[in-house]
DNA sequence: CAGCTCATGTGAACGGCTTTTACATGAGCC
DNA sequence: GGCTCATGTAAAAGCCGTTCACATGAGCTG
């Protein structure tokens, strides 16, 4: 069609061709390198080999640039924890913890976005498409939450899923920001970020009376598999799970 | 002394006489009201009454500013956060929550400071002062946890505190971050966010095994959320609490 | 009190960034 | 071939951070 300049050489003829998207790289590039509060719109038109007024063909300012950027955060953000919770399988636990590790994973193999989203100050809620797409992606832990909430020993009062989606949310978050990335993630620990989050929920949930030993169901669908061995009355025995959620502090 | 002139007019005078404190004072107020992205060190000089360049004769440059923030901000939270310990009393589930309510109580009431302690993007390990300082205040939570886990009931696996107090860290900072300042905080929540970070804890440390009814504190000064009638022994039964750690939504 | 000195403040200047404006280019369409 | 409009450019205004030579005056020294 028209590319076929672009295909030549990036940087030839008068119109680049494809200069949204090249700012959108650019950008990328340069917040995972140098954080979104270091990152210069001049700098990214600079990298698309074009004059620094030509950006405002794209985006109003450069905010709306880092706005791009934290929406499509959100929506890979949503992605990636859709993928991993999987719908629950193999069992809503299992699943769960995934879901962890991916929140986690996404702030470690994708800085530049998690910073867009998170730490560039930007208003999210006022930008309504913005706010939109954080909350698509809240909502998968929401669901998560939902299903977990669901397997509520009988006996135990079922918990609030909202309130538990918001509670695994900040932890998440919170080792994210704290431990996983950046400086601090030099801090050292006694285990890695992964490890802290997943013992983390484990104990919470725990707390909230569920079993929280792995078990293995092949392919039953979720409802059934509350523990065999459940009967002893109390769904948090004292010395069950020998040593704890957590491993052995190596 | 020297103040004389300052005293009679603030910004009279050659020598302003008190220009560091003056910088520090206007950027903490320019900061809460901008963000630390937005903030400048102009704005700061001009705001004291002073020439642009005048500034420098006091920080080697506007990081340095921000640096000095965060230290004076690491500082006061420590001392926050030993108050709101009070070395363990009335006992160490309740000082434990009150630290936990300090911390959610800082970020809302300093955004200033907190903004640069966690948000303004500083490298805060490349600075040694800063990290000491930012080191003593978690020293806080972590004594803390440390004579929390010393509680663990017997028969139950003592809990590494170093791990507890991470948690703790991360659930607090994680419900700061996400709901406790700024335009997230504007999400609505189901509850307060001191109230979903107090359940969070209570919920945690009931996965740890933890007894967590409050016991009675002297005199009506700590609203009890949990009506006293949860004795039955275990320390997790089967449907006691009922209702569980968090209130009704109402 | 005279005079010296040095910390502290000033003004001007440099380069960089953001954003706007008037103008240039050329891709797609008749 | 010629029009038109999206897309790019150059130039300029205004702001910032930072540096440098220079100004001021507070406090010491004699």
């Amino acid at each position: 069609m028209s590319w076929r300049k672009e295909q030549r050489r990036a940087e030839r003829g008068y119109h680049h061709g494809n200069l949204k998207e090249a700012l959108l790289q650019a950008a990328l590039g340069l917040i995972a390198e140098k954080g979104a509060a270091g990152f210069t719109f001049a700098d990214a038109a600079r990298m698309a080999g074009v004059s620094a007024a030509a950006p405002y063909r794209h985006f109003r300012d450069r905010d709306e640039l880092l706005s791009s950027i934290a929406q499509r955060g959100f929506e890979q953000f949503e992605a990636r924890l859709t993928a991993a919770w999987d719908d629950g399988r193999p069992d809503t636990v299992t699943a769960f913890e995934r879901v962890g590790r991916a929140y986690l994973a996404f702030a470690r193999e994708e800085p530049a976005f998690y910073n867009a989203m998170f730490e560039s100050g930007l208003p999210v809620d006022a930008n309504p498409a913005l706010q939109a797409a954080s909350e698509r992606a809240f909502n998968i832990i929401r669901a998560a939450a939902e299903r977990l909430a669901a397997l509520a020993p009988p006996g135990t009062p079922r918990p609030p899923a909202m309130m538990m989606a918001l509670h695994i949310w900040s932890m998440a978050h919170g080792v994210a920001s704290l431990f996983s990335r950046g400086d601090a993630a030099r801090r050292k620990l006694p285990m890695s970020p992964d490890e802290l989050l997943e013992a983390e929920v484990l104990i919470y949930l725990r707390g909230l009376g569920f079993p929280t030993d792995r078990r293995a169901p092949a392919k039953g669908a979720e409802p059934p598999p509350v523990p065999p061995e459940a009967s002893s009355g109390s769904s948090v025995p004292p010395g069950g799970t020998p040593g704890g959620p957590w491993g052995k502090p190596k």
